[in-house]
DNA sequence: CGGATAGTTGAGTTATCTCAAATGCAGTGG
DNA sequence: CCACTGCATTTGAGATAACTCAACTATCCG
């Protein structure tokens, strides 16, 4: 009795708004948790189980504790996470915005990490993946490897981009570019329609990623708010007018 | 009648300071800019042709315009650059300096990447490598392809790092924190002795490193100088009390 | 209804920037 | 060797973007 409208790889349903992006989806391993032979590339031809898990977190918890340092590489399926680094007094730099699709915590794929927080923003669905087997994926599958850098380049640039915003922009210029980027990144998953897409992130929230305070980022989006650029209504945030946000963002 | 301490790879000898650090060169390919068969573990057998190329800038030299993309990727052989992104006003934000062994430019390797410059800070001696014979290697040599893992995670790390710093530290914290960890990548390539080491940077790349205005950067490097932290002469720094330097760091 | 969390607003402070002038320093041509 | 030019650095004065603090309001949730 379930609508499924678009057509699955064999044995694997798309059960999740991030599937279609994700970059392990399509190798199948998502179907059940275990898989004995994954995609159609298999050099060795034999068998192999590939573990993993599927996890939920409400908005607001904690994925994963700055404490703790994982063996597991993750992947959203749906809801929306952000990544930061904390310092001793408590403010902190989110780094990314995750989204459904989005591959988490790759940098500690060879040397173990700590320090970092992942926090879910939305109600959150993601798959954890050791990062043993996600390697072996790695080396094995020369599409999956080529997907993977192809993300992880991306990811570099973005935060090379970030951190451009940060020392060399002011606060409505990286308020608005936050916006814009997170604009383009639901435009290309489809999870955008006029102009409106899922927003839950809080106002501490944008001023982390911004690197400014709560405080001046209400200000700020007062501003955006009256001048009619932006809207924000029920967690979600609706552009309206494009041209000026843009402006706004600067060159 | 050369002095060559240290034994090199068959046909490789170590001709600059960071062919011992450098992720490529264990593949032999440096020995003479091609090569019939690279590595050991070449699973087909067969001869296989990598062609590179030897370059040297000057220092202050562009090595790449933001205006034009490169189909290379680069390694650092000697010297130091300096990769950044300039905006319209001529300000600038520079990402990472590259020491020797240091690879550049690998997000470029599948997305075609514009607007990214590329300056020699010292006089450098560099490698390039076609992105398609540089993906070849990687998929096809386990080894090569875990050290370049390893390495582009560094360099992310680094980079979330910098947006940490830009995004919630002062001044004085951002300097202190560039020049450790220029110190401790040094370290790691035996390249400081007695706390010095070698520093070509002009205080307008210390500025455009940290986010800061020149003048801004001269008043805060005054304190370090005046209060015996850090010494530069002659084109290099000498950390004096490094317990200090720490400590203005900060957490 | 009450208590907690999130957002708003204003007043005063501060780190950093901008502007401008002065100094130092290296390379060039005479 | 010297005067000259161009860049890097220094220093001071004043401007400003963003911060801190504090009080108030709105919203959510049991």
């Amino acid at each position: 009795m379930q609508d499924r409208s678009s057509a699955a790889a064999p044995g694997s349903p798309e059960k999740y708004p991030g599937c279609a992006f994700c970059i392990i989806f399509h190798t199948g391993i998502c179907a059940s948790g275990k898989v004995d032979k994954i995609g159609s590339a298999n050099p060795a031809g034999g068998a192999r189980v590939i573990q993993s898990s599927v996890h939920k977190a409400l908005a607001g918890q904690m994925i994963l504790h700055p404490r703790e340092s994982s063996d597991d590489v993750m992947f959203i399926c749906s809801g929306q996470a952000m990544s930061s680094i904390g310092l001793a007094d408590g403010r902190r730099q989110i780094f990314e915005v995750l989204l459904p699709g989005d591959l988490v915590l790759w940098t500690a794929l060879f040397e173990p990490m700590t320090g970092r927080l992942l926090e879910a923003l939305d109600d959150t669905v993601y798959r954890k993946l050791k990062r043993s087997e996600f390697k072996m994926l790695l080396s094995e599958y020369p599409d999956f490897f080529a997907t993977f850098m192809r993300f992880s380049a991306f990811q570099k640039n973005q935060c090379d981009q970030l951190a451009l915003s940060l020392g060399r922009r002011n606060a409505a210029q990286r308020i608005a570019r936050l916006i814009l980027e997170l604009a383009k990144r639901f435009a290309e998953r489809g999870l955008i329609s006029d102009g409106t897409f899922r927003f839950p992130l809080r106002q501490r929230h944008i001023a982390d990623a911004t690197g400014l305070t709560p405080v001046h980022t209400s200000k700020v989006l007062r501003h955006l708010r009256q001048d009619h650029i932006v809207e924000f209504k029920d967690r979600s945030l609706r552009i309206l007018d494009m041209a000026r946000l843009r402006q706004v963002a600067g060159p």
